[in-house]
Order: structure tokens, then C-alpha cells, then sequence
RNA sequence: GCCCAGGUGGCGGAAUGGUAGACGCGCUGGCUUCAGGUGCCAGUGGCCGCAAGGCCGUGGAGGUUCGAGUCCUCUCCUGGGCACCA
């Protein structure tokens, strides 16, 4: 029971109440319709984008967060006379839909949107500046058909073609599993081993632009430097000699085995050549030799996830097979297929030098191959690796003296063997210096029935042909059922009977559909334009890209972000998006995660058990039991230590729920959540509103005006400065002071009022119903979102009087209140003549004193 | 192993090479209130001291400087990312 309001709309209320004013300001700024984009071309455009999420249908505190910070900016922007583009969506399509369907029998398509529903309710309740006219979700036909449109165009470009693929097959549930559905080389759901096996699949053709994506990131300024040494390292750019070994003794057509190496300096000690069970040499052996298919296939059978090749022993089998080493044409090395050797990397075989590589020395020890050093220390002492000794492994830049090098000096550093190593191979014939990227074309099929179906028919007599653009979108069937395994689209009855979009003649439409990481990597130009009949439409995309800021997890540094870098410039070359927009991001920033403390207790068994932190209070549950507390992690509901957003909004409001969560620590940090951090987060915004009565109530004349205004102006540039360059923790820290500073303030109405309108304003991209209330109250015009954003007047922001500390050899004694622009000499003789320095001094002659002026003067003894 | 961040009060965290600990939480004391998620005032790094004041203090060890949390060298610890990558 809220107590009693005066009458009608515009009285104030007595007291902060955040659930009567919330949803009033809400309305208002809908029936205003302020914060949908429009083009202007008497403002400079803003664009501002959080990374849309899934539909899980709860709204979790990590998303307030991140929503927040991008309100912030949008706000601040708004309000410094911005045209602000500011959108949401939803990444609607993938598996937990399907698994929905399978658990409980919900057509993934509704159990979608009715989360859609739900989590757009919720965000309604947090004030943010969306323009919701912009909305769409992914598995919408609008937009997955334009998104088949593009695909079409990238076919026709050669942006897209199929190969064969390794993906992890589930036997019992004849489907694929992501890497993450595989636990131990077993099905998620079916417990089954799982098989690697070869699939034609659709492939994107990124690894063509990697150079270009490697070194574009250079001209990327405002992007974390973490994220863009993560893609330099996934892109992953080698220079290496790619070389052949002359085979013996191999089958038809396997005269040479062809290796990939990034240390030809190390030839001389080269011991094995290793290749892919994959391989097509080991492929032709297997047909003949029933030990070595049994073991590839075992290999095979590891799933593809790297980790989990990782972890496995590295094993290697005998094919009895022997090549020439290209210097010395009389030692042969043996050649040996491995599990460790990826046909995907480099040529799918290598040779291996034990004596610097780690994991050939193992290899060569358990398989008992020579071990040969090709350098050593340049000084000390070391084990040498043939004599018990781990790998020798130098960082390339170092000097090292080579005692079986064949290129360049004795004493050298590894890049620099490593060039005269190229050179004199490819002086002598013997192989190519190549550059190799580690980066991967994109395979977008997915078996799956909950994506985007890629538009082409596979036809007896035409092969496979593109469908047809005005038969576009290709929606996905709705009566389609998930109580059998397989993909649904596979059995679906007439679904896939199509005739030939070239011949006519009866044929079979694709039943793959496309990776999720599709839909993402262009839904930022569709918010440009998101009703046109084309991807985008160019005036507007010409208008509102690039993006200016783009907020979201770091967890999305590496795949999300090249992809869709990769697909900015596929849309560029397709005519979907402008030049300019090929890195569609011009500043990225990557905010820390909601963190809360665990609490466990242990039951009879000594199993952990968590809780809820409801259920906690001082460390023991409502029977008395001590709870054990483990520091702060990121929230899962597993441990049970989460917090919902909409309990925070029902008890303290979104005001609050959005101070706290920017509050307490840096936005690119974690920031903890606690209960105490948000009860304090609510005391202050009621405060603030008290402080905001007794401004309106204070007497008309008092004392202190101008320095109010001063503090107000400082408060202003420092908030300004603040909310610019992301330090929004700071800025509020500066809000609370300020806040502080008025409290105690004894100036007269009109100043009072003036300052407390202004803390509004600084306040309003964090508090915006609040400040609205508080604006509204106290006069403003209009809506406090649509007010300019107040200006610092730099005048005010100089101080007459300024304190400065005195130190004696760099020890703080006194301080002195001197003249801003008192001179030099001055301050040094006012310096010198305090009481607590010349005790310092105890009778010594300064030697030196130095006075840097508005911050210190140093006395030396 | 490699590459990034970070180590500052009881806690979250501030500090263009210039008064370390802003601001908040917590805690202590006082006042206030129809005790309605109270409000206000004051204090709060450690040690010594009644106080004035002094000494110590930003993971550790050195160094540069009139002056170092900040710069340099070495080192320890924590978090994150990457990796059978040839």
C-alpha cells in the first residue's frame, strides 16, 4: 500500500516512488514517440547497437548491464543533438528451440515468439531508448529471405561453395552434433560414440580475406586491443617452406609427400614425417592393410573439437613406408600416420624434429626415433635433448648457435635462420617460402530444421542449382515432428519435392540450413532498413553506417565479430552495403559480466547443495545452518546464484537496477551484484528526489549561489567527460558528490533549483524516469530526454583559490592556500614560512625547491 | 608453453609522474522519526600517542626522479584468451 499522492498528474509525490513513476514516463516517451530514427540531415548521426540476444524468455541482469551502457550512450547522444539509430532484434533461431520441441512437444516456432513476448515485456520495464519500429527476429521470413537473397548473390560471386567436411555424427540420432553436444566423444543425448564423418557441406570463403582482416584490424582504433590480438591470432598468419619428400616404395601415384613447415631451419634434425590418418597417402594405404584402418578409424572416431584431439595420447602408426631427406639423400626417416596431424592445417603431413618440438619428442621417444639437436644455446649449459633433456625451444627472436644449420651464419636468431633457410631451399629447388593462414573457411550447413533454409535444389540433371530469387523466402515447413531423430526437414512429405528451378524436371530442395552465426553477422545493416524488400536499401545504409558504438560480451571477440566483418564485405561486393561500411564497427567496447557470491551447504550424502541468495541471510539458512561462501562468480542457474531482473525491478525499479549495475565498478570489468550495492543504489535515487523537494521548497534568498553554480559547472564537465570516454562508474561517483555537495548546500532557490535540474539532467542517461520526475517538478521543459545536454562553462570551472601540498624531500608536510596565478616566488617564500616545514627542515638550508604550479612545491635538503 | 589483463583499506573501487585511498558498501559514535525498506551529522588504512604530531603503507626486490600506485628491470600471485597449428 503506497501512501496517498496530492491530486491529479502533475503534483509531486512526497517521496520516491519508483513503481508509480516508472511506467508513467515510459508512456510519455511512447505517446512522444522520441526515440524512433529519423534521418536528418541538419544533425550528425549516431548509431548505437548492443549485441541483440537469444530469446531465452528471461531477461537476465547481465543483459540490464550491457542495455544500460548502450542507453547511456544513446541518451548522452540524443541529448547532445544526435539523429541516434538505436535497435533491437532477436537472434531467434538454434538448437534450444529444438530441444524445446523434443522436451516438451512445442513447435519451436511458437516456444520463439512467445519468448520474444516475454523478454519484450521485461524490457519494456527498463526505460531504454529503442526504437522498437526497428524490431525483428531472425526467424522471421522478411529476414531470413533477404538473407537467402544474399546467399544467392554470394554463390554467384563465389563467396560460397561446397566440399566435403568432418562433423561429429551421432549414430543413434542420425544427426550432427556441435562440438559442445559431444562429452567425451559421446553423444550429448543418445550416450553414443561418436563418429567423424565426411559431409558435403556449404562453406563461406573467409580464409580469402584473411590478409585483408588480419590487417585491417591495425586500422580498427577503437577496438579493445584484447579482442583484436584474439583475431590476429585466430587468423593465425605463418610463414613457412612448403616442401616434398621423395617417397619409396608408396602406391600408384604416391611418389612424394608434400610438408608444411614454419621451422625449415630445423631440417637437419628431422626424424619422422608424420601424416593425417586423413591423408590421401594414409587413405591409400588403409585399403590394403587392415591394422592401419583400424587405427584410423579410432582416430576418427575422436570428435572434432581441438580440445579434445588435445587431450588425447599422441599415438602414431608404422606404415613401413620411407622417405629421402632432401639434403642428405641417403637417410630415409620413416613415415608414420599420427593422430595428432590435421589434414585441415598446412599440406596434412609434416616432418618432425624432436630435439625442438615438444610434442615430436614424445612422439620420437615413445616410438624410439633419433633424437637430433640443430642448435644450441649460444651460451650456458644445457640438457641437450638426446640426452634426457626436454625440447630445446627458444623463442624465434632469440640467438642461438646453430651446430647443424645449413643457411645463414653459426650464431643467429631463429626469424633470421628461418628466412636464409627459405632461401637457400628455394635456391636449391627444394620448395616454396609460403605464407599459411590457420583461420578456416566458414561451414555454414547445419542438419538441423530451426534455421535459415540455404535456397538451392539438388536436381539429377542439372546438379545443384540456385533457386530462383522471386521464389524467395524458402520458409520452413511448419508441420514438421521432433519425435523421431533426424533432421525434420529430411522426412518432411513434400517439403523437399521441388522441381528443378532450371529443367523443371522433379527434384530435391536442400535440407540444411544455415549456421546462427549467419543471422548475426549482418543484422546491424538490416536495422538500417529493416522493412525494405532488398537486404538493405542503399540511401539508407549510406546514411546510418557505420555503427559508432557497439556493446557486448567478450565473448563474442572472435567468431561473431570476424564473421561478420567477413560479411560486410561479401554484402559490400554483392552492392548491399557502401565502402565505408566494410568494417561495420567503429568503436567496440566489451563490458564485464554481473557477477554473485555461491552459497553451498552439504547434504547428508556430502553432496554440495546451492542456494538462492533469498534464502541466505549472515551466512546461515532460515533453520540456522551456516552456509559456506564462495566468491564471487559469473551467474548460473546451476549454482543458483542468481538475480532476476524483474524482482529488481517489482522491489527498487529499473532507476535503480541501472545506477547499480553501472555503479560499482568499471563497465569493461565484472561488477558483483549484491544486495546491500542495491539498497544503497535505491537510498541514493530516493535522496536525490529529497534533495530535489528541498531545492523547490528552499528559502528564496541564501547564501553560496555562486559557488553552487561553480560546483555545478564542474560537475557537468567532469559527469561529460566521464560518460565520453566510457567511465561510467566514474561519472556516477562524481554524481554521488555532487549530490553531496547540493545536499549541504545553503544557496537560494533559484540557484538550488537551477543545480538540482542540472544533476537530473547528468543523471538522466543512468535514471531516466527519475529525472524526468524530478525535471517535471521543478519546471523543465518538455521531456528531460529531449533537453539539450547541459554545457560546462569554462569560466566557472576555474578555481580563484587553490590548496597546494608542501613537501620536504617528497614527504607531505603542510599545505598552502595560495592565488591561482600567484607567481613562482611567492609561492615558494609562503612555502618556506610554514610552521610544520621549517620544523621539518630542523635548521637545514633547503637546496632546492621546486614549485609546479597548481599542484605542488617540493623542498630538498 | 605463448599472448593479454590485473594485484591499492574489512569490501567494490578512485588517482594527466605531483596531498594515495575520490565515490559507494560496511563499521563506530551521536541526533532524529507517525521505526512503514528511516533520515541527518561526525568519524573510519595500519602502528605509536591524551593530544599536537610522528613512523609505516599501493604483491615482492632493485632502479630512474626533487617527487613513483603510475616509468624501467627482475620476480611472485590471480583472472582471461589461445594452442597437438607443423
Amino acid at each position: 500500500m503506497r501512501h496517498s499522492h496530492g491530486p491529479g498528474d502533475q503534483a509531486a509525490m512526497d517521496r520516491y516512488d519508483a513503481a508509480k513513476i516508472e511506467p508513467k514516463w515510459q508512456q510519455a516517451w511512447d505517446s512522444a514517440g522520441c526515440f524512433a530514427a529519423k534521418a536528418d540531415p541538419s544533425r550528425p548521426k549516431y548509431y548505437v547497437l548492443e549485441m541483440f540476444p537469444y530469446p531465452s524468455g528471461n531477461l537476465h541482469i547481465g543483459h540490464v548491464r550491457n542495455y544500460a551502457m548502450g542507453d547511456v550512450v544513446a541518451r548522452y547522444k540524443l541529448a547532445t543533438g544526435h539523429a541516434v539509430l538505436h535497435p533491437m532484434g532477436w537472434d531467434a533461431f538454434g538448437l534450444p528451440a529444438e530441444n524445446a520441441a523434443i522436451e516438451r512437444g512445442v513447435h519451436p516456432g511458437d516456444w520463439t515468439y512467445a519468448n520474444i513476448d516475454a523478454m519484450k515485456s521485461q524490457f519494456a520495464r527498463l526505460g531504454l531508448t529503442l526504437d522498437w519500429s526497428r524490431e525483428f527476429a531472425t526467424c522471421d521470413p522478411e529476414y531470413y529471405g533477404q538473407q537467402q537473397s544474399m546467399f544467392l548473390d554470394f554463390l554467384e560471386k563465389g563467396l560460397v561453395y561446397r566440399k566435403n567436411a568432418v562433423v561429429n555424427w551421432d549414430p543413434v540420432d542420425m544427426t550432427v552434433l556441435a562440438n559442445e553436444q559431444v562429452e567425451d566423444g559421446k553423444g550429448w543425448r543418445s550416450g553414443a560414440t561418436v563418429e567423424r564423418r565426411e559431409l558435403t557441406q556449404w562453406f563461406f570463403r573467409i580464409s580469402d580475406y584473411a590478409e585483408d582482416l588480419l590487417a585491417a584490424l591495425d586500422r580498427l582504433d577503437d577496438w579493445p586491443e584484447k579482442v583484436k590480438s584474439m583475431q590476429r591470432n585466430w587468423i593465425g598468419k605463418s610463414r613457412g617452406l612448403q616442401f616434398a619428400f621423395g617417397l619409396d616404395g608408396g602406391p600408384d601415384g604416391h611418389d612424394r609427400i608434400e610438408v608444411y613447415t614454419t621451422r625449415p631451419d630445423t631440417l637437419m634434425g628431422a626424424s619422422f614425417v608424420g601424416i593425417s590418418p586423413d591423408h590421401p597417402l594414409a587413405r591409400a594405404l588403409e585399403a590394403d592393410n587392415a591394422d592401419l584402418a583400424a587405427f584410423s578409424a579410432e582416430c576418427r572416431r575422436m570428435g572434432t573439437a581441438e580440445e579434445e584431439l588435445e587431450k588425447a595420447e599422441k599415438r602414431g602408426f608404422d606404415s613401413g613406408l620411407s622417405v629421402r631427406h632432401p639434403f642428405d639423400t641417403a637417410r630415409t626417416l620413416p613415415v608414420y600416420v599420427a593422430n595428432f596431424i590435421l589434414m585441415d592445417y598446412g599440406t596434412g603431413a609434416i616432418f618432425g624434429c624432436p630435439a625442438h618440438d615438444a610434442r615430436d619428442l614424445e612422439f620420437a621417444r615413445k616410438y624410439d626415433l633419433p633424437v637430433v639437436s640443430v642448435f644450441e644455446p649460444s651460451s650456458g649449459t644445457h640438457t641437450a635433448p638426446e640426452e634426457g633433456g626436454a625440447a630445446y625451444v627458444p623463442p624465434k627472436t632469440e640467438a642461438v648457435r646453430y651446430i647443424r644449420g645449413f643457411a645463414g651464419t653459426e650464431h643467429q636468431t631463429g626469424e633470421a635462420a628461418i628466412d636464409a633457410a627459405i632461401d637457400f631451399c628455394e635456391g636449391n629447388g627444394v620448395g616454396l617460402g609460403v605464407t599459411k593462414f590457420r583461420l578456416r573457411d566458414w561451414g555454414l550447413s547445419r542438419q538441423r530444421y530451426w534455421g535459415c533454409p540455404i535456397p538451392v535444389v539438388h536436381c539429377d540433371g542439372c546438379g545443384v542449382v540456385a533457386e530462383k530469387k522471386e521464389n524467395l523466402p524458402i520458409e520452413l515447413p511448419r508441420d514438421v515432428e521432433f519425435d523421431r531423430s533426424g533432421n525434420p526437414l529430411d522426412r518432411h512429405p513434400t517439403w523437399r519435392d521441388v522441381p528443378c528451378p532450371s529443367c523443371g524436371q522433379p527434384a530435391r530442395r536442400e535440407t540444411d540450413t544455415m549456421d546462427t552465426f549467419v543471422d548475426s553477422s549482418w543484422y546491424y545493416a538490416r536495422f538500417t532498413s529493416p522493412g525494405a524488400t532488398t537486404p538493405t536499401d542503399p540511401d539508407e545504409s549510406a546514411y546510418w553506417m557505420n555503427v559508432d558504438q557497439y556493446i557486448g560480451g567478450v565473448e563474442h571477440a572472435i567468431l561473431h565479430l570476424l564473421y561478420s566483418r567477413f560479411f560486410a564485405r561479401a554484402m559490400h561486393i554483392c552492392g548491399h552495403l557502401p565502402a565505408k561500411a566494410i568494417e561495420p564497427f567503429d568503436a567496440l567496447f566489451t563490458q564485464g559480466m554481473v557477477t554473485h557470491e555461491i552459497y553451498q551447504t552439504r547434504d547428508a550424502q556430502g553432496r554440495v547443495v546451492y542456494h538462492f541468495p533469498h534464502e541466505v541471510t549472515d551466512k546461515k539458512l532460515a533453520d540456522g545452518t551456516p552456509v559456506g561462501v564462495i566468491p564471487s562468480a559469473k551467474m548460473s542457474k546451476s549454482k543458483r546464484n542468481v538475480v532476476d531482473p524483474v524482482e529488481i525491478i517489482d522491489r527498487f525499479g529499473a532507476d535503480t537496477a541501472r545506477w547499480f549495475v553501472l555503479s560499482d565498478s568499471p563497465p569493461e570489468r565484472d561488477v558483483e551484484w549484491t544486495d546491500a550495492g542495491a539498497e544503497a543504489a535505491a537510498k541514493h535515487l530516493a535522496r536525490v528526489y529529497r534533495i530535489a523537494l528541498a531545492a523547490r521548497d528552499a528559502e528564496q534568498a541564501g547564501t553560496g549561489d555562486a559557488d553552487l553554480r561553480c560546483e555545478t559547472h564542474k560537475a557537468i564537465h567532469d559527469v561529460t567527460v566521464g560518460i565520453e570516454s566510457f567511465g561510467f562508474n566514474a561519472a556516477i561517483a562524481r554524481l554521488y558528490a555532487f549530490a553531496n555537495t547540493l545536499s549541504k548546500s545553503r544557496a537560494g532557490r533559484s540557484a538550488q533549483i537551477e543545480a538540482a535540474r542540472t544533476l537530473a539532467q547528468l543523471m538522466s542517461p543512468m535514471t531516466p524516469h527519475l529525472s524526468e520526475e524530478i525535471w517535471q517538478m521543478l519546471g523543465g521543459e518538455g521531456l528531460i530526454a529531449l533537453a539539450p545536454w547541459p554545457r560546462a562553462d569554462p569560466a566557472l570551472l576555474i578555481e580563484d583559490e587553490i590548496t597546494m601540498a608542501v613537501q620536504v624531500n617528497g614527504k607531505r608536510r603542510d599545505e598552502i592556500t595560495v592565488a591561482r596565478d600567484l607567481p613562482k616566488d611567492q609561492v615558494e617564500t609562503l612555502a618556506l614560512g610554514s610552521e610544520a616545514v621549517r620544523r621539518s627542515l630542523d635548521g637545514k638550508a633547503p637546496k632546492k625547491v621546486i614549485v609546479v604550479p597548481g599542484r605542488i612545491v617540493n623542498v630538498v635538503v
